[in-house]
Order: C-alpha cells, then structure tokens, then sequence
DNA sequence: CCGTTTCGTGTAAACGATTACACGCTATCC
DNA sequence: GGATAGCGTGTAATCGTTTACACGAAACGG
C-alpha cells in the first residue's frame, strides 16, 4: 500500500510538505498543494491511521462498553453516544459485555491497549481488578447509566425515584396493593435504587412490604421470566409485577401469556425502560422512560471534558412514568383519589404523569 | 505510561527479552520470565496495541458497518458476529450506517484508515465510489446480509424467495387476494429480491399484481408508515400489508392504530424478519425469519478466509415461515384448502410452516 | 544596501513495539 | 579436546506517520 513516502515522490515533494498539505498544518504553496492531491488520489492513498496515531499519541476514538447489545436501551443509549462522538470528530468503538464481568474486562482491556481517548463503561455488577486499577489510574474514564458502589467516577445515570413513586401511586389509585417488583442486582446502582425507590414508594403510599415480593433478577429476559414463575406460584401471587428492565419484562411477558393469565385482570406488568413496541402489546405496557438520547449525548460530553483533562460534575436526569393500561385501566381523571396518597410534592392531579392516548376509538 | 523498554529496565533484561516473554515468540529462561512478569505487574503495564499493529501489520480487528443500529435485525446479526469473531481472537469495530451512504463511506473510510484486517459491510442502497475503489483494490471485504448488482464481492446472506412463497400460499388459503408489500430500496438485494419473489408467488399462487399495492419504503419505520397509509387510503385497500422489514411492520402497526382498524379483521400484517417482540403484539405477527446467528457467524468466517488470502464461495441460507395469527386464524388444518394453489413443491399439509401455538389456552 | 522577518520547504528524530541477526555460553559428539 | 550445535539473550533496524529544527530565498524596514 502506498505510503508518504510515495506520495512525496511522485509529487516531488518531501513527506514533510506531504503531510502539511493532508492536515493543514502548515501554510503550502497553492501549487504544491494541488501536485500533492493530484499525488494522493493517483495513487488512492490512504493515511495510515495506525502509524499517525503512534506519533500523535491520539486515535480520535473512544470506547463504549454496553452491558447488553440485545436490549434495545443499550442499542439506542449507543446510537446516541454514536452520533454526539461523530459529531465531535471521535469514532465510537461498541464492546458488548453480555453482562458479564469477564467479557467487559476483555473488552476494557482491548480498547485500552488500542488507546482509546476515553472510555465510556456501564459497569456490570461486580467491580473487577481491572476496573479498580483503571480507576486508581485516572485515565478519561466515564460510567454511563450505572455506579459502582465506592469508586470515584464521574457518572452520567437517570434516577427514576420520583418516576417510580409516581408508578406505585398510580399502582395504589387503581386499588391495587400486592405490587412485586423483579430488581436487576444489588451491586448495580440501577439494580439497587430502583429497588430502594420501589420500597420507599411502598411505604409512602401505604402499601405492604413483602420480601417475597423483591424477586432479584439480572436484567436478561430469561430472569424476568424466571422471577414471574416464582411470583406467580407464591399462594397469594402480586397483583402487579414490576420488571426492572425491559429484557425481564418481555420475560414475565412470556410467563404470563404462558399461563394464560390475562392482563391486567389477573395479573399487572409494569417495565422500567420504554421501548417503541411497548405500545403494541396487548395491552399497551405501562412503563418508566429514560431520557436516553440525553444520557448519551452528555455522557459523550462529560468524556470529552476528561479527555480534555478538565474536571466534570456527574449528573443525573429523570426518567419519567408513561402510563398505558397493562395495570388497570386509568380510567376518568377523577375517581379512585381518595384512595391514593399523593405522590411527594405533586399536585391535585396526581404529579405530571404523561397519559398516552389509550388507544384507537 | 510504561512502555517495553521500563519493563526491560526493571527487569534487568532488554526489550527483546521483555516481547518474547508477552508473545512467547522464542524460549525464554523460566527464571528471567518471572523476572519480566513481575516487572509488567509491577509497573502495570498494558502493551500498546497501536505500536504493536504499526510493527505487525495487523490489528487484529474486523469492521463490521450495519445498516441500522436501532434495527433489532441487524444488533442480533451484531451480536452473532461479535461472537464469532471474538472467539476467533478478533475485535469486531462496528460502524452505524443509519442506512445513509454518506455515513456508510464516513465508516468505511475510518475502518480503513484504522487498518482493520477485514471489514463486513451491509451495503446500503447506493453504489457509492469509495465501496466501487475497495472492491477494485480487492482489500478483505464481505458483504453481509446484502449484495449490490454488478459488484464482484463474495456475500453471505439469506434467501427468502420460498418463504415469501409459503406466506402468499398461506395468505391465499385463507382466503386474501388484495395482498399489499412494502418493499425496500430496489437497488438493495434484499429489497429487490423480497419484491420479486413477491410478485412470483402472487402470479403462482393465481392473485392479481396490482401495482398500487407495491409500495417502495426504506427500511425504516416512518416509511412503513408513510406506505400503509397510503396503501389504506386507496379506493380499494389491500386486505394485508406484508412489510419488507420489521421495522416498517412497526411503522404499519403504527399507523393501522391510530387509524382504530382491526388486525386482522379490517386488515392482516405480515412482517420480513422475526423479532421477539412480535409474539406480544395482539394480535401476534406472522414473519419470516431469518437465520441470523448463522449469517453472522458464516460472514465472519468467510471473511477470516479471505483475510487468509483464500478463495471463499457467495452462501445463501433459507428464511423460513413463522405463522402467527396476524392474517387471520390459521384455522384447523383442513378447510380452505381447496381455495388455495399449493405452494411450490409443496405437501398436502402445505410445506412445512411453521406454526406456533396460537397464545394461551 | 544590509540586517531581519517571513515563508515555503526539507532533513531527520521521534512514537513503542517486533524481530532479523549476531553473539557468547554450555552441552554434545567424535 | 576441539568442532559444532543449540539455547538464551542483546543490538539495532523497521513499520508510516508527525513535527522540531534548519535553511535558503524573498520581502521588508531602517
């Protein structure tokens, strides 16, 4: 493959001038410019990045490890990061951890050794080795959508506390009081906040607390579906499950259809996550949506900001509830209110919870 | 960052040592090896990749250009050849083409710059002069799910011509003659092809071509849309949409909605392409699937035989029919079948479908 | 008219690994 | 015991860029 070197021969030039004209670096002659180009595309030359990025010490890159390629939250938060780096000039490399701790290290440690500029981590549950040293090391390192417990990050997340009160109150309004909720693991902060968050709203909202209804998934449909079965054999089941992501909803989806329960008449099912096909099943799934785009972009944002060796503030955004009707239909605006206690700091109407069409009519 | 030549000093060995230690290229004496390791731990060093690709000409890295991060489709290919790759030894980079060629050629030319070893495109629908040059020069590339008309580049993809002959048989027997198909770009093999094989199965299975009932989309949701309003503002609308891709099946579901028509009273959907969310759907959507785990491995493989400078044959796998009840009750097996041309080659059972249990009970 | 900028260009030294080649030492074989 | 092979190791060239530095010519100011 042709190299500068050639390119500088054949337009009679040093390399030097050749690579002042690639990146115009330096001022150039408007004509050795145009012998240089017209060397260029005669010989179809392109720059080897490899070798640049050995001497620049740069490789306008940043890596992105997803816990899950198959859960289209991952995919969207991707397609974000994607075009907010683009847009910066970076391309993304994607390592799709599977959830699985080993798979993130081998991917951590790949897009490290490629020199990366930065590195944008959804931590998988447990904190290895690698990812302590990588900390302890400082290099531009952004967790996105979760925190591991104890480790200085900065962290770009969505906290759905206030969404998911407005969940169980709504939950209550409709008369229901067996509410299970199906958590992601303990040591994730989305796993253990939306578990805490879930059973604060409990209480605020006067329902019991059962144990056996904290069912502890691991994000991946076949737990949700897993979690269900238990749920569903207890001897007095929940009237709603709450899946924690939307893999585990599909999960306790499938269960239940399997069953034959109906929804919501014998069973409710509410997913932390929105996904565009929520709408589609019968019936339409009531769900927390995260501001997805916005987590990407700023995520993006934060790293640029480390890389640029500044230092960043982590931030949180809010997820919000979409009520649809796979808890009970919402029925009028009125009713059922007195049964509820108001969501913290909402208003007569029970908090700014965006109602969707219900439907054709 | 440490390099070689510190783990070499604090080892009390040279650089040459301290390489063939991390590569086991030659024999090294156990005693200086431990030497060397407990140096690199020591000092925590993390060979550097883009050095090591410079001196080797390698980097062990494969592109993969999708078409659309956010079709379910192509993250399951992802995924698949992720996999493959991996186990394999190999990193998959992967670039988002959003289907535009502009983005394609901004990935393509990125992936190349970056040396990667060999790179699997999902060609979108233009012919652009960057691809036409990197076919010309003969680099390691494969095309994935798709081929472009004129272009010599060995393709791993799936047929679907019998299985969209199964559905028309099948649409047929249950009595539908105003059959509707949006199709995608027609330079694109799999839009081309799907719309042929469309248009052959209506003639063998003795239902009008209507032309008004070819909609041309792009793949995307909005264009599903955008085409079954089309289709269902017609004097005579068709009595089943088949999309050419989940996608715009999402985008009909859509607009089928909002207009409160019946599935599949008012009117049936088919959908190219099985996702798992089309089980959920009320009422669940009959598809086509592809053999996507297959096709992701076989490219990856096809594509490390040319990086091996082998010669590697074009493979073509079957899509199969997933019968679900979105065109109407399958019904029990015998009935209508007077109505109904049997499907090419088929049994009296109709060929062998695949039906799934229809939902609960 | 001569020093001093300014401008365009070239030469050569990095970047951090791998690896061909050379070298000294020990064991082996006649 | 001396030639030889084999083994472990070191020296230095190399990969394809970017870029600090130098240099000659032209322009400019006093």
């Amino acid at each position: 493959m042709a190299g500068v070197k050639d390119v500088a021969r054949l337009a009679g030039v040093s390399v030097a001038t050749v690579s002042r004209v690639l990146n115009d670096s330096a001022p150039v002659t408007e004509e050795t410019r145009a012998r240089v180009l017209a060397a260029v595309a005669e010989l179809g030359y392109r720059p080897n990045g490899v070798a640049r990025s050995l001497r620049t010490d740069t490789t306008r890159t940043v890596g992105l490890v997803i816990g899950d390629i198959l859960n289209p939250f991952f995919t969207e938060l991707a397609r974000a990061v994607e075009d907010e780096a683009r847009s910066a000039g970076y391309s993304v490399v994607i390592g799709n951890a599977d959830e699985r701790p080993g798979r993130q290290d081998h991917y951590v440690r790949t897009l490290l050794e490629q020199r990366v500029d930065g590195l944008l981590l959804c931590p998988t549950a447990e904190i290895t080795p690698l990812v302590r040293d990588v900390v302890r090391d400082g290099g531009p390192l952004v967790f996105l959508d979760r925190t591991l417990p104890g480790l200085d990050v900065p962290t770009v997340r969505a906290d759905g506390t206030a969404a998911i009160g407005e969940l169980v109150a709504h939950l209550a309004r409709l008369g229901h009081r067996r509410v299970a909720f199906v958590s992601g693991p303990a040591l994730l902060s989305t796993g253990r906040e939306r578990t805490e968050a879930f059973v604060a709203a409990l209480r605020a909202n006067g329902l019991p607390v059962r144990p056996e209804y904290l069912e502890a998934g691991d994000f991946q449909a076949a737990s949700g579906r897993a979690s269900a079965a238990r749920l569903l054999d207890l001897p007095e089941p929940p009237e709603v499950i709450f899946a924690g992501d939307n893999l585990m909803a599909l999960g306790a989806l499938d269960e239940i259809r399997a069953r034959g329960l109906a929804i919501p008449g014998d069973v409710g099912l509410a997913s932390y996550d929105d996904v565009p096909w929520f709408t589609h099943v019968d019936p339409p799934v009531t769900a927390i949506a995260q501001p997805v785009q916005d987590l990407g972009r700023r995520a993006v944002r934060a790293l640029l900001e480390r890389i640029a060796r500044r230092p960043v503030e982590p931030e949180v955004l809010a997820a919000r509830l979409v009520v649809r009707r796979s808890c009970g239909e919402p029925g009028p605006d009125r009713g059922a209110e007195d049964l509820a206690v108001r969501p913290l700091g909402a208003g007569p109407q029970g908090g700014d919870l965006t109602k969707e069409g219900s439907g054709p009519a």
